[in-house]
DNA sequence: ACCATGACGTTTC
DNA sequence: CGAAACGCCATGG
């Protein structure tokens, strides 16, 4: 992300910097083995319909300090949609297997069962 | 400044 | 019940 913000941006800078920075910092707070949704934690967040932005934080989250689990976060089916954006297409769901997490198809199993709300479960 | 494009999700048809 | 439309909003051309 451009941490650098011209003069322009300053408008939607007010979100961006929140938005991205909670994003972060609820996604580190994902429990090893459990993951969550984009939908579910624009849901905490606040802004239900950025779902899509979670995604782009998500996009980011390689160029944060610290470490941002973001094999964690799938969307809403339980689908590997971020796969593409690791520097090695098997590696998100090598990394959820070795939290045992069955992953199949680019798909999580039982994904209810791994589901874990920040909402709820964050307090 | 306008348009297209997403690691999404809900609603409508 | 599957497909399409639409809302969202940062970014790049």
């Amino acid at each position: 992300m451009k941490r650098k913000l011209s003069n322009k941006l300053v408008d939607s800078t007010r979100l961006n910097n929140n938005f991205f920075e909670r994003v972060f910092e609820v996604a580190c707070k994902i429990p090893e083995g459990r993951v969550t949704s984009y939908g579910a934690i624009a849901k905490c967040l606040g802004s239900v319909r950025s779902a899509r932005m979670v995604g782009w934080a998500m996009n980011q989250s390689h160029f944060c300090k610290f470490y941002v689990p973001a094999h964690r976060v799938v969307n809403r089916n339980g689908l590997l949609t971020g796969k593409h954006h690791f520097e090695n297409e098997n590696q998100m769901q090598v990394q959820l297997l070795s939290e045992g997490i069955e992953v199949i198809d680019d798909k999580i199993i039982n994904f209810n069962k791994y589901f874990w709300d920040p909402c709820k479960e964050l307090i």
